[in-house]
This record gives C-alpha cells, structure tokens and sequence, in this order.
DNA sequence: CTGCGTGCAAAAACTTTGCAACAAT
DNA sequence: ATTGTTGCAAAGTTTTTGCACGCAG
C-alpha cells in the first residue's frame, strides 16, 4: 500500500501548514526524514528511521531523527505506538484508514484490521462516560497461524 | 471494589502452583510485595508500588520490586500497561472482570469500563486472520467529562 | 546443603536536553 | 539580522543485570 502522490502532497501541506503556524522551519533533515519515513511502510523504532536515514545521509544524528517524530506525531501525521517492547513506534497516519493491529507474541508480525462496528461501539461507549474521545488504540496479542502450527509441533 | 478473601486465597493458590512449577521460591520480601500490590487499586507503576512497600519494610530494593512484578506479569496475575507516560503500569488481573480504559490526556483519571460485544467483535476478528488471541488491550484517549469544561472555559 | 533470591551498584536501553555553531526566512 | 535547527555529548528515565551474600526448601 503505496502512498500515493495525491497524498503525499496532501501529508506536505499538513506538514507546512502545521510548521508555519508555529514558525518552525523547513530544513534538510526535516525534509529528509519525513520523505523516507512515509516511504517505509510499517511500525519503526527511531533508530530504523535513523538506519535508513543515514543511508541517505549520514550526517543526521539520532537526536533531529527523535526531534522530527515527536513533530509528525505531534501534528497528527504520524502515530507513536507502544506494542509492549521498550520502545515507542512510529506509523504514518496519512493515505490509510485508521485501524489496529493483532500481534503475534511468538514472531512479532503485526496484523492490520479495520472495523467500523467496533469503532462505533468505542464511541457509544466514550459517550456514555461523558468522554470526547479524540484517539484510540486496540491490540490484539496472541498467536499467528504460523506459530501456531509451530507450537503444536512443540518448535 | 476490594478482592474478597476467597478471590484472595485463589490467588495465592494460583502463585503457589506458578513458582512450584519452576522451582521458584517463596519469600518474605515476595510476599509482602504480592500483599500490598494486590490491596491496592489501580494501576501502579514500579516506583508507586516500591513506595508502597517501604513503608512496612524499607530495606527491600526497586529491583527485587521489578523482578516481582515482572514475575506477577508473566503468571499472568497482573497486568501490565503502557499509557502513553513512558513508564509500565500494572494492575491486578484476579478477582476482576476483563476490562478496558478510558484515558483522560488532560487529567490522566483513568475510567475502566468492559464490553462484552466488543469483546466478541474482537474475537471474530482474530478468527478471520487465523490469529489465536491471548489477551488485548483497548484504550480510549480523550478529555474526561470535567476537563471537557474547563477547556471551555479557556483553563 | 543447593540453588534461587536479594540488595547494591553498575550498566543498559531509550529519550531528552544544553550549548555553540549553523541555516532558513 | 533574527530565530529556529542541528550535532554532539552529557544527562535523564526507566529497567535490567552481575555479583557476593543470605535464605528457603
């Protein structure tokens, strides 16, 4: 799933419109990084986007790369999870629908799913309590199929 | 919502079974761990706890309080969470419903509410992808009913 | 006795930050 | 020019670990 260019100049104007409002300035790193990360697509740490980062460049220090994923996760374009691991993931939140993930406990692979029920119920629910609800996270660990076959052979 | 006597005694029962099966031993410092945490309610961090357990005996150490929560965590006794703050919360997992959390990011009140529907949503996800679930974890972010007013009013 | 558990301090892992040089507007 | 940004290294946080001693079984 490819972010398109329609979106990719959609999450640039996001991006601007969001520096300009605070006077943040638009630099090579910043663009950089940001232009690398919407083209993995996945959960990675700061350190993957600082691997991949230096392949282009490897000047950048680890520090511009957490300073730029606070920024994107603070304008709402990237999403920072913690799947239990020490460490926080980042994920692009523009060009997709939102969804959640099943992790296998055994391998690690991640499973993205959508389903608009659930989210209806969550706001049903929110609403009840007298919450406004302005984001979500729902995971779902257990086993793969493939490690559960690999468990029933006793690998 | 205190954990009754008997709630109390399967907990133990289940511990004992726990640490008999891996030769792990009981200990006063264990003990008293184990005793408070489970009087307590809510979600603590290892720091919250450690406190906790000076007060009745100051010379046990952080560390022998991680190792123990970590040990409540992998018998699956406790539950451990991640809010977002970048520390682990646990909170007991006997003598209580499954549930999930509405998390306030302005005041940090944590509400916990449970969803049967959701929960079979869940599941019938998971059966889709072939995943076997284990456990998951849903958290719903946002402004508490009081924070939602005083926002209003520009606090 | 045997070996797991504990306390302590050191280290590890991850993230933030102060500062002087640097770059964008 | 002015002000935000970067790289570096130092420091902050949270959690883990090595080791010598102690205690449970």
């Amino acid at each position: 799933m490819t972010v398109s260019s329609a979106q990719r100049e959609e999450l640039g104007k996001t991006l601007e419109r969001y520096m300009a409002e605070r006077g943040l300035k638009s630099t090579r790193q910043r663009t950089l990084i940001v232009e690398l990360f919407f083209d993995m697509h996945g959960h990675f740490s700061v350190e993957e986007v600082w691997a991949r980062v230096r392949q282009d460049d490897p000047r950048v220090s680890v520090a511009t790369v957490y300073r730029t994923m606070k920024l994107l996760s603070d304008s709402g374009l990237a999403h920072a999870n913690n799947f239990g691991d020490g460490q926080t993931r980042y994920e692009a939140a523009v060009g997709r629908e939102h969804h959640d993930h099943l992790i296998c406990t055994r391998c690690a692979t991640i499973i993205e799913f959508e389903n608009d029920q659930i989210e209806r119920m969550q706001d049903g629910v929110a609403r009840r309590h007298g919450f406004k609800v302005t984001s979500h996270k729902m995971e779902l660990y257990g086993l793969c199929k493939a490690c559960q076959k690999l468990a029933e052979q006793g690998a």
